[in-house]
DNA sequence: TTGTAGGCGTTATCAT
DNA sequence: ATGATAACGCCTACAA
């Protein structure tokens, strides 16, 4: 084949869909024009984007995001890395999240790092493979090298779930340690005093309830190690039995306690049932995260009202902003959360 | 610059990360042998291929998955459509496709139809953009132009959730048809006359089950519509207390629900609890789907145990199956269901 | 505002 | 088994 010949190789390897060529060839105008015309209308005259639109819609082109990504080495990409997918904390979040990127051109690139710093570590180099661009992780507890990894990636990045003072970049969230330390003072000012801690999983998250849960009650002299029971398996509804049983047999006079998290407290309340533990004379009982079920729950379940749904959405609204080069109003976001008091904690 | 030129140009627009020529740089062979060497280990001699992973280490080289994407005209990504993301059904679905495709080399892209069909239909079209190695999609009523998009599609598909005679390429689930059938019956054989059906959302598998409700109901000769008590609202435990106080409007001597989702028959019961309706001797409650909570509520839970977990690894299973040649046993998997029989349904 | 030239990192094709 | 070459589809840089 000589070097003027200008026939068509036989074998294409392409994908059988219109390109940007085919889209500029119609609209008798050059490729970049397209390109431009695509991403900010603003770049190209009237005339010529009439025509574009009007190629791209009879061509029903769609740009190959991959080609884009590898051209301008940036992909519409946002990696988002959680512990769970099925706990409902953090598929709330999740669908805030979704919910603010709308249908925009943003795409999501989900991790589960199944609570382990480990997989999160190695999911994080496989995001920044990608050039996202921006990052949301769940929680400031990230491995050393991990930090570093996120310290040194050229986008935004969003830390979620938690308060803390001093996010990699940007943060939003509310104290658990607070929210611990709320629940366990209003179980405390309703008069209870052998308030127990009970805890599944516990991860940093729940660490930090633990934590509040302590101060508050070593701050009223009520605190007793024995109080605290936790275990390392994944919460469930199921667990609460067994964990109030294990409760109830180191303190036989356990008078309320305060649920890690909303399923241990339906698990609480559903145990007392059964045993005959009246709710809440003999026993008081706390959650955390009030999901629907806890207020239509008989009696009602008193609990710790955690803004997940409004995280998700605000961690893109930063994302958005700053790559939009809006000015962010502030880089660490306190959403606060909210004690439901309801029949469970009234004596 | 002249044709002869061969000074490095001073912009670069490169990651800064290596390449693959760089590792070939290395390794002192060509690209493509690296390449090679990567993706089929076997295509490479020995030799090396020892020097290539050395290299490959030494340098930290990742492949680019957009540049892979882009002349292979594949992307390593199944996309996965589901209509909601917080619905603990297929939260536990996505789980288990996550769980089954581990850590291997293909990524998932989710979409949120929010059970809509021209939402499925947009997704679709987005995710065929970028050409992904397989689909699995949620249930088996697309729109016309969904599923001519589907048949035309040149990757594996698997529809899950339902099982169906007519699946576009695979499917794997159960039949609703058959749970909401398999449930009623029971409650006619355990005594109860006038079963009430309550149901919120409504999507094609809560219609179905209402349609094996039905089916199971005028079999027995005891169907009356004024037994059937639904809204298009979204399932919510405390949607239980007002669908059930609607169909007790209707019919008093109402003596059993089944109901749509467990999130109702949970709210129902809660409901009983507090109008003080005994359960089951007054008011018989069947669920679907048989969550955790529904063994350890007082008194246990009757439901449908939905096998939504395996149905994710399953479909995973078959389109990895299928990518490596390896011959399907059946491109219908019907995964059944199990009735899971307790208090709450034994007068 | 529009266009030209070339590169982004990888793999398909064809040759050896 | 290995390599040279040319796509893949788009975008950045620079020029006009």
């Amino acid at each position: 084949m000589t070097s003027k010949d200008q026939s068509r190789k036989a074998s294409r390897r392409g994908s059988g869909r219109p390109t940007i060529a085919d889209v500029a060839k119609l609209a008798g105008v050059a490729a970049i024009t397209v390109s431009r015309a695509l991403r900010d209308p603003s770049l190209v005259s009237a005339e010529l984007r009439a025509e574009i639109d009007t190629a791209v819609v009879q061509l029903g082109y769609a740009p190959d995001p991959n080609a884009r990504a590898l051209a301008s080495s940036r992909a519409d990409v946002i990696g988002v890395l959680v512990p769970s997918l099925t706990n409902i904390v953090f598929a709330d979040t999740v669908r805030g999240i979704y919910d603010e990127l709308g249908d925009g051109p943003l795409q999501i690139q989900m991790g589960n790092t199944h609570y382990s710093p480990r997989e999160e570590e190695r999911l994080m180099r496989m995001f920044l493979s990608q050039r996202p661009s921006a990052l949301i992780v769940s929680g400031i507890d990230q491995t050393e090298t991990t930090r570093k990894l996120l310290e040194s990636a050229d986008c935004p990045i969003v830390q979620i779930m938690e308060y803390g003072d001093d996010p990699v970049d940007m943060l939003v969230g509310f104290s658990h340690f607070d929210g611990g330390k709320a629940a366990t003072n209003h179980l405390i000012e309703a008069g209870y005093r052998r308030i127990g801690f009970i805890g599944a999983r516990m991860d940093p998250r729940s660490q930090r309830r633990l934590a509040g849960y302590r101060s508050a009650l070593e701050t009223a002299q009520l605190f007793d190690p024995k109080l605290v029971t936790t275990t390392l398996t994944p919460s469930r509804v199921s667990l609460g039995a067994p964990l109030l049983a294990d409760a109830l047999a180191k303190v036989a006079d356990l008078d309320a306690v305060f649920c890690n998290n909303d399923d241990l407290a339906m698990g609480v309340l559903f145990e007392c049932q059964r045993a005959g533990i009246a709710v809440p004379h003999s026993m008081a009982i706390c959650g955390f995260n009030d999901l629907d079920m806890m207020h239509v729950a008989y009696p009602s379940l008193t609990s710790v009202r955690t803004p997940r749904y409004e995280i998700g959405r605000r961690s893109v609204q930063m994302v958005l902003d700053r790559l939009a080069g809006r000015p962010i109003e502030s880089p660490i976001v306190d959403l606060g959360f909210e004690l439901q008091v309801r029949e469970s904690t009234a004596r």
